[in-house]
DNA sequence: ACCTGAACACCGTTCAAGT
DNA sequence: ACCTGAACACCGTTCAAGT
């Protein structure tokens, strides 16, 4: 409970919040339960007051969403902040870049929110601006540092969405685990013709059971090394 | 309107639905107001009949839009297995990935569900196979050909999510249009102290006024060129 | 300046009943 | 086999009123 209870002579209660506890308790019930367990109600309830109440800090859901998450960007703004610096402006591209692939990792939920209107989210443009300051270490146009961002978040807002939507309830409810979902999959795509679908059949035994930060790191070396040859062109 | 009525002796009415024509107009409501206007009221009005008999052909809002977004998915299959082949494997990657892209941006409702779920996206999973195909055709490793396609499915996912974004109301109310949209923001980041933010910056002018598709385009030859490196090595 | 209760206009989903 | 109306249990948002 993040709000304040003032008792008047009346006995009757009156809630206080803030910006800050309104974010935090947002913050606490996403991490809990995911993104459809923020509603305004619940919200209200946790800061023991009423739903009106939470409109005079925010102006509508999404806003509420954009605040959250540039919520808790501060942290991955400072931990990106205390990485240490190489002379190799492209290996700490990837280092930020993991970075904010553990943000993710930690919290599904930014998958729909993560990088988006810089407008309302002021630490998401100082990560932005921190990515982009190692590619002014690189001989490229301004163009292609634009684009090299861009490219970058990219593919860590690629992985956000896919592990956004990954849990499928079962996952959540615990009647299933990741393992055992990926192999449904698998086991379905067995079953695919092989003459039909080649492909799939030479990556199944990959699909089954991979890591997402595989997945991340391989795409992300791909973008990095087809960014390297660039600089070096 | 795409149901059918059935006059009986009666003079009542009955609604005559199908899996096709329930997918048709489903696709026609996103394609027309986007995501928010597929309400499972509106789209029994357009067929003519009552909102629970869309439960009989699927089970949720969920597989309605997963349905939906493999419905319009027949067509981008098609024109990628109508794609000529060239003898560059990568070149036959980059022109699908392109193909994706211009079905996305056709539909940028498709941003949150392109390319999930192949359970029921039977042409997504096609697509997948086909892309996959052409990593076949490099000397790779399975591994190497499973992290490529998620990689370029990635980059297609991110522009996906981005262009599903994009309309803040504004531009689809037509109040304001996309270059009007950049201007503003642009002018925002001008304001910032360029000794915090010299990144922010040096791209301002790229970003104001910048095609997505030259994004697109960037971010998906930098993974392919990490690519044909990885191929050649 | 900040909080409240109650109402409004919606949602997806279910179900017993109809044809 | 397929469709229906009406109800249920929610939503986000607004507003006049309170402190």
């Amino acid at each position: 409970m993040a709000g304040q209870q003032e008792r008047s002579r009346g006995g009757r209660r009156r809630a206080s919040h803030s910006m800050e506890s309104v974010l935090a308790e947002a913050v606490a019930l996403l991490d809990e339960a995911g993104a459809p367990a923020l509603t305004f109600r619940a919200l209200a309830q946790r800061l023991g007051g009423g739903v009106a109440s939470i409109y005079w800090y925010v102006a509508s859901k999404d806003e509420l969403l954009d605040r959250a998450t540039d919520h808790v960007m501060a942290a991955a703004l400072a931990d990106i902040e205390a990485l240490p610096h190489s002379d190799d402006p492209i290996d700490d591209l990837r280092a930020m870049a993991l970075t904010l692939f553990d943000t993710i990792v930690k919290r599904p939920w930014l998958g729909a929110y993560f990088m988006r209107n810089t407008d309302v989210q002021g630490n998401a443009l100082r990560v932005y601006e921190r990515l982009g300051e190692q590619t002014l270490r690189l001989d490229l146009t301004a163009r292609q540092r634009f684009h090299a961002v861009s490219a970058v978040v990219g593919v860590v807002v690629g992985s956000a969405v896919d592990l956004g939507q990954e849990p499928p309830q079962e996952i959540l409810d615990g009647a299933v685990n990741r393992e055992e979902f990926l192999g449904r999959y698998a086991a379905a795509w067995r079953e695919l013709d092989s003459a039909d679908f080649p492909f799939v059949h030479e990556i199944i035994d990959e699909f089954d059971g991979h890591d997402d930060i595989d997945q991340f790191r391989a795409a992300l070396d791909l973008t990095l090394t087809g960014l390297r040859l660039q600089a070096e062109a």
